[in-house]
DNA sequence: TCTGGGGTCCTAGGACCC
DNA sequence: TCTGGGGTCCTAGGACCC
């Protein structure tokens, strides 16, 4: 917890439903539903007009349909609200280097390094109105809520106190007496299985939380969590705003409109599931060594099977085959409603697969003088081809001592520059022959060295 | 025909190694 | 040879968040 109120949390009111509305003149001041459509859909986003039907987030479009027949239900329409979340995200960062976004429509951001003359209550409560009228301006008319505290959960939960379109800042010192009389559910972390827990244990408030000791609450419910809930229910908050966030699993699901029952079609989805799998790790240059498949019965148990592979991989094919074979050992025959196939353990690049298909003796006989930057991690192999954001593609040249050197030679230049890099430079990826399915799939291999 | 999709983190048990 | 402990990796499941 910080002695002055210099965290700001931003969160835009009813995001989707809202950039809907924006775009389409005629919903404005009629209940607008975004979400899942089908049989199976859950709501995304209601706007304030809907939710005074008590249509909520996370509930099924068939019951939103039921409390609100005469809402315009919707499915997505990502792009625009990218474009959005990016200009307000763009914004937040031309206030403050050090922005953390949560999701599309929410972000933390430290205004510690923002230009501001200082952390009182007056100045932070104007350059925040500032801030909330500019998104509106970069957004065409969104509206976002604010709140504004020494920590991020104070910052978050008073963001919520005067929803939508409002701006709570929370005096520093007044924090612990803000929080007492709330329900322990404000606690981030504190969902319905957690808040059940505490009920039995006769704990509603953060008040009465705050009364039990952390023996107890870690009797009651772990270690990582109950020692969490020990410094949240005092308002002690200590973590930092984290601008980048690595990723550690990329996966891909589906749930469909009847149960499958059929053991090819299954296996067919989950090839075409790694496909998309395989191409957004290849996107972002990553690469991973464990394989998991879930699988939703019809009776809404939830299994995962997992394997983890020698080396990391971002190949269709290797995804597709572990997916598949994971499937074979469950027993499927009572119907299937959700399919869905994930890659973690990710490291920054690939080994497996970067000289054919099946090769383990290839793979396992890495050269003793070239050293990986970690188990997790393969190092830069000499003559592996590679594309460099500005340079474009080369091939690798040789490595040590946490360089890369690369020789910048295609067919169009034959005798390219020699440039040396880190080893962990973002701009230098490995560079991996397009697979039916990726964006561009007409460029040939560079020439390889001899 | 109740119950999405994309993530993160934690727990617990077993294998394996020192 | 027996016994014990600690650390790491892997797997499965669950809670939670937006």
């Amino acid at each position: 917890m910080r002695a002055q109120a210099s965290v700001l949390h931003l969160d835009l009111d009813a995001f989707f439903a809202a950039v809907e509305q924006r775009d389409k003149p005629s919903l404005r001041g009629k209940p607008v539903v975004v979400g899942g459509v089908g049989g199976r859909g859950v709501v995304a986003t209601a706007s304030y007009e809907a939710r005074k039907y008590g249509v909520r987030s996370a509930m099924s479009t068939r019951e939103a349909r039921s409390r609100c027949p005469h809402a315009a239900f919707l499915t997505g329409r990502f792009h625009a609200y990218r474009d959005s979340s990016n200009a307000v995200m763009g914004l937040l960062r031309s206030v403050s280097p050090l922005v953390e976004p949560l999701s599309l429509d929410e972000a933390f951001v430290d205004l510690e390094r923002a230009d501001l003359p200082d952390l009182d209550l007056p100045t932070v409560t104007a350059f925040a109105e500032t801030l909330r009228q500019r998104v509106r301006e970069v957004t065409d008319g969104l509206t976002a809520s604010v709140g504004v505290g020494s920590s991020k959960f104070i910052a978050k939960v008073a963001s919520e106190l005067d929803k939508p379109d409002g701006l709570t800042v929370v005096a520093p010192g007044t924090e612990v007496e803000l929080l007492r009389p709330m329900h322990v559910t404000v606690i981030p972390g504190v969902g319905p299985a957690t808040a059940e827990r505490l009920r039995r244990a006769g704990i509603h408030t953060v008040a009465e939380l705050e009364s039990v000791s952390l023996d107890e609450l870690v009797r009651l419910v772990g270690k990582a969590h109950g020692t969490g809930l020990f410094h949240l229910a005092r308002a002690d908050d200590d973590r930092p705003v984290l601008a980048e966030r690595e990723t550690k699993s990329v996966s891909v699901e589906g749930t469909y409109e009847t149960d499958l029952t059929d053991r090819k079609l299954m296996e067919g989805l989950l090839t075409r599931q790694a496909g998309e799998v395989a191409t957004r790790l290849r996107k972002h240059g990553l690469s991973g060594r464990t394989v998991t498949i879930k699988v939703r019965l019809h009776d809404f148990t939830t299994l995962n099977r997992s394997s983890t592979l020698p080396s990391p991989t971002d190949s269709t094919a290797t995804v597709a085959r572990v997916a598949r074979a994971l499937l074979a050992d469950l027993d499927t025959s009572g119907g299937v409603r959700l399919l869905g196939v994930g890659v973690s353990g990710l490291a920054d690049w690939i080994q497996d697969d970067l000289f054919g298909e099946s090769d383990p003796e290839v793979v396992e006989e890495e050269p003793a003088h070239v050293e990986a930057p970690s188990s997790r991690r393969t190092a830069w192999a000499p003559g592996i081809d590679v594309v460099h954001a500005e340079m474009g593609r080369g091939w690798v040249w040789g490595s040590g001592r946490g360089v890369v050197t690369v020789r910048f030679e295609t067919a169009d230049t034959p005798a390219g520059p020699v440039r040396s890099y880190p080893v962990d430079d973002p701009e230098l990826t490995v560079w991996r022959p397009p697979e039916p399915g990726d964006a561009e799939n007409s460029m040939a291999p560079p020439p390889r060295p001899t």
